[in-house]
DNA sequence: TCGACTTGGATTTTT
DNA sequence: TCCAAGTCGA
């Protein structure tokens, strides 16, 4: 081993140490009480464990909390319990999360516990907490209160900005990946005079730095932050002016962490800041986490904050909580034998006391398009058996894996959700609305005044702006107030002028209006004076319909605030909006999204080498690249109640290329004892009609005999553990793109949506016609061809020929 | 200013 | 293959 990779002791941060801070005015009794003591009425009902953990208030505290044993219960139960002990107000308790759902669902069940109680706690997620912090000494870092926080968009139009000036060629070095990589300093606590030489290396010409400091300063004069820099600016604030840390220090006398596998570093020096340098014995910090879960590397978590967390606050506790109340034995058999070959874990042996339920199965099919019929069909079948839909989910590695299965559903009329879709705050129409808004709220907002100033058009076209960003640039000013002085002098063509002019004038309007109306009224005004929601009327495009729902939908979110600023934090914050969908759905989504989620029955497509585990995951970042895939898969099968449907395809398109695919790993790695392989039932399942027989020729055991199943160079193969799933050959040779498997699919000849599964059961009525125009939601328009029950062939003008189920279109 | 065309890239993603 | 972003001409 050539570094230890948990020591980053090395990280220069002061920790001011000195005496115990004092705890001034502090309303409840003597810091550090000891036990808790009486009865309680929280903990009955939990297991001995889970009880350890409630009542071990006082001290630092590592609760490992292995998938389905009752984590959020422990942290909701714990936090009930300080308040109810009355060891601290509830505005002295830190309660971190990642997610804002997390947060809400945390809030909402402590509040079931003791009731309003929750209203004060410091309840949230890093970046709300920090910005909550931040805003009240903004100075400190250079910043105004009234900072704008800055999305993944804008944080690219500014890098791009920045790199123009410094001729670093954007296609040389995309935006996006350098915005990632300064995105990685900041996580890591970085600032632009801590990051080494070496850690910039050759990145854009070796000028990364320079470009992060530029960026950092463009980012002040717009009195702006990214979301690293809450954090970054926060820790420099609390290091920087030891007074703010103490006043946080002895705040926060009990802090509460969850999911902390997934901490990065910048947010694990912001804890530790305000948690050790407390008086030992004080040091009240409980983090839950599970480093088997830990599948955010890529974007800065560190799992080593979790293994290290005895050896920063010595004398810990650490619990385990072992017992899971989710799954049936075999799936937890089977996800334990998998994670079990994973490297350096904390080492947690799930178990529980059920004794039902049916092995894993694993099932091999021809290609993705079978796969996709095979796990739809299914769907089907638990659907009459009056399975609810909603417990049903299939979780894909990568996002155009939900493609096939979308396709498949809608042609069956299955009700399905993708979750984790495009997020209603970051379309198009809304990013431009709250734009008007941003601009009107903080004029130096450059970034939302060139995304609006010209949208509707009003004739500021490229030369305008041109002479306005010299003019900003000369006068050191913000963009809307250099465009004002522009406007008043001779230097513009009168044209020009007086369209600036124009904007200009409507933008002081509202600033006026936005002192006397709501947010709401507000936004009306705008989005009607501006032409905004003429534009999208006007807009031939088949989404403007829709852009215009979602305005609409804006504008009744926006009620729900008391202020245009809180409104405004909210939108960068907490960038989801509630799609209250209808009825029980199929939930399609990505593994990373599935994480904290449970099912009775999950269906796990794709498990083929080179997808999963994705190859890139392991050519960028090796072994350990490797064991963040197996924590996903770990993942993947403990979201499962009682069904667990593994399945891999020998051929896959993949950007439109037929590749030939080797089952993943990971099937060979499951337990044997815990897993079933239906290969026959895999290849043909539910699937009738005459291609039966063409299908034979390409059966699993065919194609199975051909290659060796446990092929690739890692040594699985002969283990004793490992699943005899077809008798090995002579070795894999589909290899090559448009092999065989591309001919003989060509040959087959079929298509996605050619023939329906079922002609029964449907005969929900509707009165189109053939001829007939509709507009699909995710077709867009077309023309009816062919009609055949509730099954409507329709043309679509952009998508081709589909089948889909009458409901899902409408006339248009 | 808008549509037609070319080109390049195509894990995971919260805040 | 398929999509988004960028380029170019009218």
């Amino acid at each position: 081993m050539t570094s230890d990779p948990f020591d980053y002791d090395d990280i220069d941060l002061p920790l001011p140490s000195g005496p115990a801070p004092a705890y001034p005015g502090n309303p409840v009794g003597g810091a550090g009480a000891g036990a808790v003591s009486g009865p309680s009425p929280f903990v009955d009902g939990l297991n001995d464990a889970q009880r350890e953990a409630v009542e071990a208030i006082d001290g630092p505290v590592l609760v490992l909390a292995g998938a389905g044993t009752g984590k959020t219960r422990v942290l909701t139960t714990r936090l009930a319990q300080i308040l109810h002990h009355n060891k601290a107000r509830p505005y002295q308790i830190l309660c971190v999360t990642f997610t804002n759902k997390a947060a809400k669902e945390m809030r909402e069940r402590v509040s079931r516990l003791v009731g309003p109680a929750t209203e004060g706690m410091w309840l949230g997620t890093f970046h709300a907490l920090a910005t909550r912090i931040l805003r009240k000494h903004a100075e400190l870092v250079g910043l105004k209160s009234n900072f704008t926080i800055l999305d993944t968009d804008d944080q690219i139009r500014l890098l791009k900005q920045v790199m123009e000036v410094e001729h670093i060629d954007d296609k040389r070095w995309p935006a996006r990946m350098l915005i990632h990589v300064i995105q990685r300093w900041k996580d890591k606590g970085l600032t632009p005079d801590r990051v080494g030489a070496e850690d910039a290396g050759e990145i854009a010409n070796g000028r990364a730095v320079a470009l992060y400091r530029q960026y950092q300063d463009r980012l002040k004069q717009l009195n702006a932050c990214d979301f690293g820099d809450l954090l970054l600016h926060c820790l420099t604030v609390l290091t920087q002016h030891e007074d703010v840390l103490k006043g946080y220090r002895s705040l926060f006398r009990y802090i509460l962490v969850d999911e902390y596998q997934d901490t990065n570093i910048s947010q694990y020096l912001w804890l530790r800041l305000l948690a050790q340098g407390r008086p030992e014995g004080e040091q009240n910090i409980c983090c839950v986490g599970d480093d088997d879960q830990s599948i955010y590397g890529w974007r800065g978590a560190e799992v080593g904050n979790i293994l290290r967390f005895e050896k920063d606050f010595p004398g810990a506790k650490v619990v385990r909580l072992e017992r899971n109340y989710r799954s049936t034995p075999h799936i937890l058999g089977a996800a334990s034998g998998l994670i079990e070959r994973n490297q350096g874990r904390l080492g947690k042996t799930l178990w529980t006391d059920r004794n039902d339920g049916e092995k894993v199965r694993v099932r091999g099919v021809w290609d993705g398009d079978e796969e996709a019929r095979m796990i739809a069909s299914d769907v089907e079948a638990l659907q009459m058996k009056k399975q609810p839909l909603d417990e049903i989910a299939i979780l894909v590695r990568a996002g155009f894996q939900t493609r096939e299965f979308e396709e498949r559903f809608i042609t069956l009329g299955i009700p399905y959700r993708v979750v984790g879709g495009p997020r209603f705050y970051e379309r198009e129409e809304v990013r431009d609305a709250i734009a008007y808004l941003r601009l009107i709220h903080q004029p130096a907002d450059d970034l939302a005044f060139e995304r609006i100033i010209n949208k509707p058009a009003r004739g500021i076209g490229a030369t305008t702006m041109q002479a306005v960003h010299t003019a900003a640039r000369m006068e050191r000013q913000p963009l809307s107030i250099a465009a004002r002085r522009l406007a008043e002098t001779d230097e513009l063509k009168p044209a020009a002028r007086g369209k600036l002019n124009a904007a200009l004038d409507m933008v002081d309007r509202w600033r006026d209006l936005a002192a006397g109306s709501d947010q709401v009224e507000l936004m009306e005004t705008v989005l009607e004076e501006s032409g905004y929601t003429d534009f999208w009327k006007m807009s031939k495009k088949p989404e403007a319909p829709g852009k215009l729902e979602n305005l609409k939908e804006l504008l009744t979110g926006m009620g729900e605030f008391d202020s245009l600023e809180g409104f405004l934090e909210h939108v960068s914050l907490v960038m989801d909006a509630e799609t209250a969908g209808s009825g029980p759905m199929v939930s399609i989504m990505t593994l990373h999204a599935a994480k904290g989620l449970e099912f009775d029955t999950v269906f796990l497509p794709g498990w083929e080498e080179g997808l999963f585990p994705h190859q890139r995951a392991m050519d960028e970042s090796g072994m350990a690249g490797l064991e963040e895939e197996r924590r996903l898969a770990y993942v993947g099968i403990t979201r499962a109640r009682i069904t667990c449907e593994i399945s891999f395809a020998a051929n896959r398109r993949i950007h439109g290329n037929w590749q030939a695919a080797l089952p993943s790993r990971f099937i060979d790695e499951l337990p044997k004892e815990h897993v079933e392989i239906d290969a026959d039932r895999g290849l043909y399942g539910g699937i009738g009609g005459g291609q039966a027989e063409d299908r034979a020729a390409f059966s699993f055991q065919g194609y199975g005999s051909n290659r060796n199943f446990s092929g690739g160079s890692y040594g699985g193969g002969s283990d004793k553990n490992t699943i005899d799933m077809v008798q090995t050959g002579s070795g894999g040779s589909y290899t090559s793109k448009g092999g065989p498997g591309f001919q003989r699919l060509k040959q087959r000849g079929l298509s996605a949506t050619r023939t329906p599964f079922r002609e029964a059961d449907r005969n929900e009525s509707h009165d189109f016609g053939a001829g007939e125009r509709v507009f699909h939601q995710k077709f867009g328009p077309g023309t009816i061809t062919e009609i055949n029950g509730d099954r409507l062939t329709i043309e679509f003008d952009k998508a081709g020929e589909k089948t889909v189920v009458a409901s899902f279109v409408e006339r248009g």
